[in-house]
RNA sequence: GGCCCUAUCGUCUAGAGGCCUAGGACGCCAGCCUUUCAAGCUGGUAGCACGGGUUCGAAUCCCGUUGGGGCCA
């Protein structure tokens, strides 16, 4: 039999990582074993919907690459994919185990409802419905809703595929709704008759999910079909150790795309949440992890989400980016921050630092920082104080003369020996010539040309910028410095 | 509160009775390298929650306690 496992997003708000990362287990079970991944959009809840959360959430599934097999945008033979177009197939099912004598209507007023629950927790009795329509057979006439008639006494078993058997007294669980008034059906129904219609063989969740898991396997008994794999996953806490959510910050995937993160890394990450390969693997392409990722790999207990990992994690797979690939994730940041356009031949002019830039941007956005002064245009802005560093701390006089030998030196190489070697070795010479330590001389030319004290390494960073722009900046910086006021 | 799940370094984890004096990764600390900042390299820090069993032998199996989490309100 082959796999089919699907995930089942409510439009209700942005697209969560904890949420994701069980799509990710899904995706990758579907791919490990040659099997379809479907999306099915859950939106019968009509109050939570939030116009327009449907296509995030498909987007946030894109960025990371998990293509789905069956699903909004690309249909298939199990469709629709929207439960809110598969309406009658839920009515159908209540009303045949209505029919059956497995199921009941009820008309009990919310009114009563609430009563009942408060009467309940005052004579401190476990909340829930007291079954007062189960054996009234109401006609169908009436507003109601239908409930699925559990049995009174044993326990249910639930075959989790991670823990076993796991064991519910029956007679701790009330007859839940099926249908609600509205004739939508609730979640219990809905993705009851959906996995079983669409031939779901492994329903992977939240373990959140586990409580009311007892509920599911009697609607299939009920039913009379066959029940899925059941994978209860363990959740994802936050720093405080409660499950993630909206109040640890962030949790939005687009906020992680939109902070610099690469898919990529995200990806690996969530993975390694609850899952592992082995005794030290821990970077792997999402090609790796989907032909090597098997359910039994999954651990039980929950794992709190560390962005400190995570961030170490992105700034891997950004040092290990073809320069290239990287100049072009990089770009739309840079390119707000000075405010114009870079077209591709331009960009690529940074190809031969992009590696050192790698090696320190953690997150995209600071691209930026890294290279704006190759575009920047006008008098860079820093002060004299910078200029000056600590080896000519307090001392202008000193720092415009070690300027002027540097400008002095670099004038004097031939325009096609401006090279990161010649360049070196001029500048290191220069600094032993005239007794001083490199580091003193190097940093006035760093901030002269890049407007920073922390920059790309310099000698690379003269050569990308030209010949004739870092003269023309070092003039600059010994006018600054022969201005006696600053 | 009731029911359910769970428990290895601060964090993510390896470990399915002897290979464990518990391995890896992140973090942290120290050193090296060094033109800033990084990266890199070397070394170090730190853990089987506790108590009972079972067994020749337990991080691994069983029971309990405690802790953490989820669900229902």
């Amino acid at each position: 039999m082959s796999v089919r496992v699907r995930y089942g997003p409510s439009p209700t708000g942005e697209p969560h990582v904890g949420n994701i990362r069980t799509a990710l287990f899904d995706w990758l079970l579907a791919r490990r074993f040659g099997g379809q991944f479907i999306v099915r959009i859950e939106d019968t809840d009509q109050s939570r919907a939030v116009e327009g959360t449907e296509q995030l959430i498909l987007d946030a599934l894109t960025w990371l690459g998990l293509d789905w097999d069956e699903g909004p945008g690309i249909g298939g033979p199990y469709g629709p994919y929207r439960q809110s177009e598969r309406l009658p197939m839920y009515v159908e099912a209540a009303h045949r185990l209505v029919d059956e004598g497995k199921a009941y209507r009820c008309n009990c007023s919310p009114e009563r409802l609430a009563a009942l629950r408060k009467s309940q927790q005052q004579a401190k009795q476990p909340p829930g419905y007291d079954r007062r329509c189960r054996e009234l057979r109401l006609p169908g006439d009436e507003p109601h809703v239908v409930r699925l008639g559990m049995p009174l006494s044993g326990d249910t078993i639930v075959n989790d595929y991670l823990r076993g058997d796991v064991s519910f007294q029956n007679s701790l669980l009330d007859d839940h709704v099926l249908l609600k008034r509205d004739g939508f059906p609730t979640y219990h129904l809905a993705s009851v008759v959906d996995d079983h219609l669409m031939e779901i063989t492994h329903v992977i969740r939240g373990e959140e999910w586990l409580s009311s898991a007892p509920r599911h396997v009697q609607t299939y008994a009920a039913l009379g079909w066959d029940e899925p794999a059941w994978v209860h996953i363990p959740i994802i806490r936050g720093p405080d150790k409660g499950k993630l959510s909206k109040r640890h910050g962030a949790t939005s995937i687009r906020q992680y795309a939109e902070e610099g993160f690469l898919p990529e890394a995200l990806l690996n990450f969530l993975a390694l949440l609850g899952w592992s390969k082995d005794e030290t693997t821990t970077i792997m392409s999402r090609d790796e992890i989907s032909q090597s990722f098997d359910l039994d790999g999954l651990g039980l207990a929950s794992a709190m989400f560390d962005i400190e990992r995570l961030r170490e994690m992105n700034a891997r797979y950004i040092r290990d980016l073809e320069p290239g690939d990287f100049l072009r994730r990089g770009r739309p940041y840079l390119e707000a921050r000075i405010g114009r356009s870079i077209d591709d031949d331009a960009l690529d002019t940074l190809i031969p630092i992009a590696p050192d830039i790698q090696e320190r941007v953690k997150l995209l956005p600071e691209f930026a920082d890294y290279t704006d002064f190759f575009f920047s245009e006008g008098p860079l802005d820093y002060a004299n104080a910078e200029l000056m560093g600590r080896g000519y701390k307090n001392k202008p006089w000193a720092a415009l003369e070690s300027v002027e030998a540097s400008l002095a030196a670099l004038r004097e190489i031939e325009p096609s020996q401006w090279t990161t070697p010649v360049l070196e070795s001029t500048l290191r010479e220069l600094a032993t010539s005239r007794g001083e330590k490199a580091g003193a001389v190097f940093t006035p030319i760093r901030v002269a040309t890049t407007g920073k004290r922390i920059a790309p390494p310099l000698f690379e960073t003269l050569e990308t910028l030209g010949q004739e722009l870092t003269v023309e900046r070092l003039n600059a910086a010994a006018e600054r410095l022969a201005r006696p006021d600053d």
